[in-house]
RNA sequence: GCCUGGGUGGCGGAAUAGGUAGACGCAAGGGACUUAAAAUCCCUCGGAGCAUAGCUCUGUACGAGUUCAAUUCUCGUCCCAGGUACCA
């Protein structure tokens, strides 16, 4: 200021030592603490808690910033909002590192929380850490054991056999994911079905209101209320009954066409299905029998494999009357029969069903035509395919030329009549099997005894506690069943010495199905949780995670809603009212001819395009898929953070897409919002260089020049644009356009003047853009507003309001078509009549000179859009 | 195979109770400032054509249709993504 050298640096945003101060000042005021508080509207928000995995990933920063952007917005609008975080700490990665590594998993788990922890603080999220719960602690499962013993009680859960992947080398039990091939991914060994006896949830008792209720979750999106329906499958069908010949008992069959039920030829059971031994026995069958159930019994089940073989089946020597007609049907047991679905047994109509149609040809066993599609007549000699569709019944008795709609009610009330069926109806969920033959994971809270079977472990005695000083195996399986300070106990009923607890772990879909309500007490000793707390709280109002869980983790979590509503435990049934699913965070791939797949800062840009850094190969640029390790197509978020700060890496990961959307990575679109930010920070300067002390003017339009008019109503759309969006959509893509609209219109409003209005207005409009952008870019709000010199915290304030009457113009634009083609337009009076506006079109120049000698045959008027002239 | 979504500039994406297609941003090109660079600011930017301050045609995957008017609605086709699959 003091001489002519006066050189004027042109300050920028600093993210390093503006984030820091911020997250301190909302750490050390507890800003984000919560409690209940009846006085205030409750606001549940929840993201799905990330597996400790040591990193934040893309997806994690995107998941979490959308939800902290309505947390944040929430918490302006006055609701009391909890916002919680934690971690779904049980899991085989653990384990797998603790091999790897030589580390223990608790260690390594505890490790990458602190290290993950670390780095959601620096994004500065509003979670209140208060409430942080981990799933390993022996505080938060021994309540997941103390549920499962209740529902045991309740016989909600029961033990029966199953089989798992099995590694006989190893001697360990395999997830289908560690099943490469058929061959065991440590040893390369081949993989094993096994037979273990293993817990399961009833989740079936409850198949019904789960699907039921997906038609009212109307805050879901429709997609994943449709992929749980399609998952719980029902289907209303007949349950029928055939003798079996020259033996006692009946094979019972799930059709779900009975009208088709003259044209079965043959059956087929699931090869592990009771009456296949007992069938076979004794006829010449008999070895061949056995020998097709041993090679099933060998193959791998999981639903990949599946399709990999080919369908097969051995004739069992005996056979079965179809009820209808007397038939002597064959009985096969047959690779596809799956013993989990209906009854096990499937009578097969080959001239109506493609894949019995491609086993009787197979096999060349007789097909019946018994629908004949109208105006065609079907020859099983010729047929090449089963006819599937609708049409009148043949060769079926007294039901011939009925339509086979109605023949499906019509035979299912004979067989009625008949004792020998009846209308059921079939899940394709089945029963949640929760064993894991696992070490880091919930211990199951059973003993074993010799004496007295199995005996729930007694209450006092909970949590049975994970030990955390075992060692794990070389080849990746379970150190319990080993230790006996743990697997050897007392059996609490009659206190016999050596009884064995399970050494069997949960599923960890259990820990993260009922999470969320322990985050409402998550200190609480005495119980599950506190009741109070979570009346107050739940349900979770808006939860927010990758489409991924579309079935499982959302299913398990209504699920266990019911359980904990059946016990009495809590008044409601559906966890989430509002769900979001956000798409995925996508790159290119990079791959060098020599190196294969390169990470980014393996690529060094060329002008065209990438050159390998080790090798100079040119990069091969490939399709924008899904970040991956695998692939080394991920951004690490510690760069960007580095580079430029949370609140740029915020803003980019909202405006590249909606968040429903997937979002494509691009290093450019981070440095405009670089750009913007910077450009933010300027305005606030200019404007106070320019307004000085002139107080934010939010009044009525009356007095007010013409430009500040403008101004002031494009201040107040944008309120309401941004309102609008985060209310409805979570569009803040379009929420951010709006206020980067609004910047520029402060950049073009002229400020030079002496139009005191116009200065009013412009601090009105910079103090609501900061407003508008703090749930997004929250640091650099709060700096922006105390430079602003407010005294009070952004965090605290109020979401901004708008002007009814700020919105509307005092003129507004029409545009011309002559049919149907834009050609000219006007400005009019805001309160101009159809007439007026029809008048000015039809004398506009542009216009006459289109219609030129033509005669107008119609002229269209839309209220405040436009004018079509039709000739 | 079946069930969902979705195909809009060089790119990410706007706009659908049918009514100015391409908001906002990125990239690109041109210019200003600067010794220079960075930063910043201004202009151009779907395609084609022409008598080139402008005008005309064309354009939202493709082909039909409804309508004064279609990115938006209907039917058919092709592609892409996700889910699911021996479910009897």
């Amino acid at each position: 200021m003091s001489g002519g050298l006066h050189i004027i640096m042109e300050e920028r945003y600093s993210p390093e030592a503006v984030e820091v101060k911020w997250q301190q000042y909302w750490e050390s005021h507890g800003i984000f603490s919560t409690s209940e508080d009846t006085s205030k509207e409750k606001y549940y928000l929840l993201e799905m808690f990330p597996y400790p995995s040591g990193k934040i990933h893309m997806g994690h920063v995107r998941n979490y910033t959308i939800g902290d952007v309505v947390a944040r917005y929430k918490r302006m609008k006055g609701y009391n909002v909890l916002h919680p975080m934690g971690w779904d700490a049980f899991g085989m990665p653990a384990e797998n590192a603790a091999i790897d590594n030589n580390t223990h998993p608790a260690a390594w788990t505890y490790d990458n929380m602190a290290a993950m922890r670390k780095q959601l603080k620096k994004m500065g999220f509003s979670y209140d850490w208060n409430r942080e719960i981990a799933t390993c602690r022996p505080e938060y499962y021994r309540w997941e054991q103390w549920l499962f013993l209740q529902m045991l009680e309740k016989e909600m859960v029961y033990r029966k056999e199953s089989y798992v992947n099995w590694c006989e080398h190893c001697q360990t039990v395999l997830a289908n994911e560690q099943v490469e091939a058929d061959l065991c991914w440590r040893c390369s060994q081949p993989v094993q079905q096994k037979k273990l006896w293993q817990w399961f949830f009833k989740i079936t008792d409850y198949a019904e209101d789960l699907l039921l209720h997906c038609d009212k979750l109307p805050g879901w999106p429709g997609k994943v209320t449709l992929m749980q329906k399609n998952w719980i499958g029902k289907s209303v069908g007949s349950e029928v009954s055939f003798d079996i010949e020259g033996m006692d008992g009946e094979i019972k069959v799930f059709t779900t066409r009975p009208d088709t039920l003259f044209g079965s030829t043959f059956m087929c059971l699931a090869p592990e299905h009771p009456l296949v031994e007992s069938l076979s026995r004794g006829t010449e069958q008999a070895d061949a029998v056995k020998a097709f159930v041993e090679k099933i019994s060998r193959q791998e089940r999981s639903t990949d494999a599946l399709e990999k073989y080919e369908k097969e089946g051995v004739f069992t020597g005996a056979w079965c009357i179809n009820p209808t007609n007397g038939r002597r049907m064959p009985v096969f047991t047959a690779n596809f029969a799956l013993m989990g679905y209906g009854t096990g047994a499937v009578m097969s109509v080959p001239a109506h069903d493609q894949r019995d149609f491609d086993f009787a040809r197979k096999y060349d066993l007789d097909i019946v035509v018994v629908i004949q599609p109208e105006g065609e007549t079907l020859d099983p000699a010729t047929m090449e395919e089963a006819y599937t569709g609708e049409g009148l019944l043949v060769n079926s008795g007294e039901y011939n030329g009925m339509k086979n709609r109605d023949a499906m009610a019509e035979i299912t009330t004979w067989l009625e009549k008949e004792g020998r069926g009846k209308q059921t109806v079939s899940f394709r969920l089945r029963d949640w099997g929760i064993s894991r033959q696992r070490y880091w994971g919930t211990p199951i809270p059973v003993i074993h005894c010799d004496t007295c079977g199995v005996v729930p472990v007694p209450e006092s005695q909970l949590p049975v506690t994970l030990p955390e000083d075992a060692d794990l195996l070389e080849n990746g399986g379970s150190p319990l069943p080993t230790l006996d300070f743990f697997a050897r106990t007392t059996c609490p009923v009659c206190g016999r010495q050596d009884a064995r607890r399970d050494t069997d772990t949960m599923d960890t879909f259990v820990e993260s199905s009922w999470y969320f309500v322990r985050y409402c007490s998550p200190r609480c000793e005495t119980a599950m949780f506190d009741a109070d707390a979570v009346k107050y709280w739940m349900p979770v109002d808006q939860y927010i995670g990758g489409v991924e869980h579309a079935i499982l983790h959302l299913l398990y979590s209504r699920y266990f809603m019911r359980v904990l509503n059946t016990l009495g435990l809590i008044d409601f049934k559906e966890p989430f009212t509002h769900l979001l699913t956000q798409g995925m965070v996508c790159k290119e791939t990079l791959t060098c001819p020599e190196h294969g797949y390169l990470f980014p800062e393996e690529a060094l840009p060329t002008g065209e395009g990438f050159k390998c850094v080790k090798c100079d190969n040119t990069v091969e640029v490939g399709r924008v898929i899904k970040m991956s390790k695998s692939k080394k197509n991920v951004i690490d978020p510690n760069i960007l953070l580095e580079k430029y700060g949370a609140d740029i890496t915020r803003l980019f990961c909202l405006f590249a897409a909606p968040p429903e959307r997937d979002l494509e990575w691009n290093d450019d679109g981070v440095e405009g919002c670089h750009r913007f930010i910077n450009r933010v920070w300027r305005l606030v300067d200019l404007c106070r260089e320019k307004c000085g002390d002139t107080p934010a003017y939010d009044g009525p339009m009356e007095g007010l020049s013409e430009d500040a008019k403008n101004l002031h109503r494009k201040g107040h759309q944008t309120i309401k644009k941004v309102t609008d969006d985060i209310e409805d959509s979570f569009h803040f893509n379009t929420a951010i356009s709006a206020v980067m609209e609004l910047v520029n219109a402060m950049y073009s409003a002229n400020l030079n003047g002496d139009d005191e209005g116009m200065k009013g207005v412009a601090a009105f409009c910079m103090e609501n853009i900061v407003l508008l952008l703090s749930p997004i870019v929250p640091h650099f709000a709060e700096e922006l507003w105390e430079r602003m010199g407010h005294d009070a915290s952004v965090v605290d304030h109020t979401w901004p309001q708008y002007r009814e009457d700020a919105l509307v113009s005092d003129e507004m634009l029409i545009v011309i078509q002559v049919n149907g083609k834009l050609r000219s337009k006007f400005n009019i009076r805001a309160d101009a009549d159809d007439d007026a506006i029809k008048a000015v079109a039809l004398a506009d120049e542009i216009v006459m000179k289109h219609v030129a000698d033509k005669t107008i045959r119609k002229v269209i008027v839309v209220k405040k859009k436009l004018v079509n002239i039709v000739v």
